[in-house]
DNA sequence: CGTCTTTGACCCGCGC
DNA sequence: GCGCGGGTCAAAGACG
């Protein structure tokens, strides 16, 4: 990878939306241990949206530390031996989950032991999280997501929704929510790391990334998706310290050519 | 018919 | 121990 040379990528230039978008987008690097908050980390959000974000972390910091619920699980049940391996209770890579041939209603969830571990391991990812100003909600990046889920978020009148990646090897998550203080703010945050490429972008001129470096072709993508106009400036924000696996400039976590950060990321931007 | 969204229930961790 | 809140599951329905 190059990218650690080109601190000036996060330009007009390298907007994946073209200079004309009016809205910005804030990077925040997540570290994925321990719930301590981004503020203990040293974010360095100087963005404009920065003070949207530390103001839900100042409302949520009585119970939560962390503002988007990064980590939630890291205080404590956050086993990060694992952190990097795609091991995200996925019902897909472990055994078949039990179908529960309904006999009409929902039966009670019997979680096998199997999977009951995994919850609780409930590993922290590297997370990668970002505010965009956009009308739409869940932003196209490249990846095809099912939602699996939908929640009412305490002190927010938006829901959060949790997606998916629909690639069947691939463990990679993403929430997306309305910041309560903005609601043209959309705070989305990814976990986990790609195990594939991205599909492209259909409605960004048909471009197909198959021959864009992964650690390139991502970074001109993700956030800005297809976002109609919305963001023109990309935010950089310090990673959040390294432990032994987060995203900073070593990134150990990240394989060499792939991976949601390697692939979301620019280096250029991982390496402050 | 396959895929995706919706939605209510369930599970779990944490704070009190 | 209990309640709360976040995260996930999975059936059912919608949609192309």
């Amino acid at each position: 990878m190059d990218g650690t040379h080109d601190p000036n990528f996060i330009t007009h230039s390298s907007c994946p939306l073209g200079p004309d978008s009016e809205a910005s987008v804030n990077y925040f690097l997540s570290g994925n241990r321990e719930n301590r908050a981004p503020r203990e980390f040293g974010w360095d959000l100087h963005a404009q949206q920065s003070t949207d974000l530390e103001t839900m972390e100042e409302e949520d910091n009585d119970r939560r530390p962390d503002p988007l619920g990064l980590c939630r699980t890291g205080s404590g049940a956050c086993d990060t031996s694992t952190s990097c391996q795609q091991s995200v209770s996925s019902s897909s890579s472990e055994g078949p989950p039990e179908k529960s041939t309904g006999s009409g209603g929902r039966i009670p969830k019997k979680p096998s032991k199997v999977k009951k571990k995994e919850r609780l391991k409930r590993i922290c990812q590297p997370r990668f999280a970002f505010m965009t100003k956009s009308e739409v909600d869940h932003l196209e990046d490249g990846y095809r997501w099912r939602k699996y889920g939908q929640k009412a978020v305490k002190n927010s009148p938006f829901p959060r929704g949790y997606y998916r990646c629909t690639n069947g090897k691939c463990t990679v998550k993403k929430r997306v929510e309305r910041s309560s203080k903005d609601p043209t703010v959309v705070i989305t945050t990814y976990e986990g790391q790609h195990c594939h490429h991205s599909i492209g972008f259909p409605r960004v001129g048909g471009i197909i990334n198959h021959e864009v470096s992964p650690s390139n072709h991502l970074a001109s993508q993700i956030p800005g998706e297809h976002n109609p106009g919305n963001v023109t400036q990309w935010q950089q924000a310090r990673p959040v310290e390294a432990e032994p696996c987060t995203v900073s400039e070593a990134m150990p976590c990240r394989s060499p050519d792939e991976g949601l950060l390697g692939d979301v990321v620019h280096p250029g931007m991982r390496g402050r």
